[in-house]
DNA sequence: TGAAGTATATTCACTGGTGAGTATACTTGA
DNA sequence: TCAAGTATACTCACCAGTGAATATACTTCA
């Protein structure tokens, strides 16, 4: 089940990405972890200080993998800006088809831990966050789009809607109609003020 | 702590309320839950068939009270159509700024439940969400807006957008982008078809 | 160069505590 | 007197975290 070439650290982050992701984070306990990285509870203890210290390696282990992503589906995209941007919401309705799609590790981890402010783990995912709504903000710029933070922002409130009306309907249909207003929203900025 | 006029069922609803929303739906045990409440957890047990029963019972019961919260924000805002959709968004934000805010509940439940489909708590909130987007859609359509239940999902992504931002950030700040993207979106949907 | 020492990595078995859910008996008001 | 409602006290499973011991590999100096 695990790649033998693996550390055992690597198995473990390999294990907690899976369960935390398909189970929730306190769902899931270290004694799954272990087991599924086929080691003992111990040696997670030994490579990571607490279950607290898991998750934030977990979130971690996301953070430019899923830029990464991002970046991919608007650069490979097709068409002017305005597709470029629906582009990313196309790819989230698909990838939104798989039975394992569970939303956004990100938000549903802010979502489950929000009695924890200060948490690691959410500082992680709020630097997430962040690191996409910069890189928008930073393409609309060199686009020449007038207040690309702005629409930036806009941009990343459709999407983090998209990933939670899927997951509260599962139905990636909206992310198909986030789509369609973030479109709508940067082809309205490039006119007004990029004319 | 709790009026000693309700009854017992009324102690645990009252209850569950304030610790699912506060602490999350797996991280509140029933213990807690009949503590708070000033009964037994056996009392719970007669009431409510499992701890999923009530967790269902928590969600419906802040169904209609959060649809008449909007209802009210949006009717008693002044102005034109544009700025009653963008007072929820400022109603929300004030909100927000509660430090006893924690998001949307039907929302943050749909996280911490996604590892279970067929959740009878899911079903309520994807009703709730329905309700909501069905009451905009009528908003719109009274007011002679075209393309009303397109318009009216734009406005549910922004809303649901808004609530995953600020919980992630803790800044209300997105809220009123937010705002400012939906009355862009009506406004503009007002021009094109209701001329 | 090889024995003694040290750091890394791992296991087994355990603890104290909490979780959901229950068996049984008591109370109280119609 | 009986049924609805509540309490005491329990079960069994699980969970985060730990103690003690061990295997392996890498130093270091006589």
């Amino acid at each position: 089940m695990i790649k033998p070439a693996e550390t055992a650290r690597e198995r473990i982050l390999t294990a907690a990405n899976k369960l935390f992701y398909a189970e929730g984070i306190r769902a899931v306990s270290l004694d799954t972890i272990a087991e599924k990285a086929g080691i003992t509870k111990k040696t997670v203890y030994y490579h990571f200080k607490s279950k607290d210290d898991l998750i934030e390696a977990y979130l971690a282990s996301r953070d430019q993998p899923n830029l990464n992503q991002f970046r991919k589906w608007f650069g490979e995209a097709e068409g002017d800006l305005p597709d470029k941007v629906e582009a990313i919401f196309r790819q989230i309705a698909l990838s939104a088809r798989h039975p394992k799609w569970k939303g956004c590790g990100f938000l549903r981890t802010a979502a489950e831990l929000a009695n924890m402010p200060g948490h690691p783990a959410l500082k992680v995912g709020a630097g997430h966050k962040k690191k996409f709504e910069a890189w928008m903000a930073e393409e609309f710029e060199a686009a020449g789009v007038g207040g690309a933070p702005h629409l930036a922002r806009h941009i990343v409130l459709l999407l983090d809607g998209a990933f939670s009306t899927i997951l509260v309907h599962r139905d990636p249909a909206y992310a198909e109609a986030a789509g369609e207003a973030a479109r709508a929203l940067v082809a309205s900025a490039m006119l007004n003020q990029a004319g």
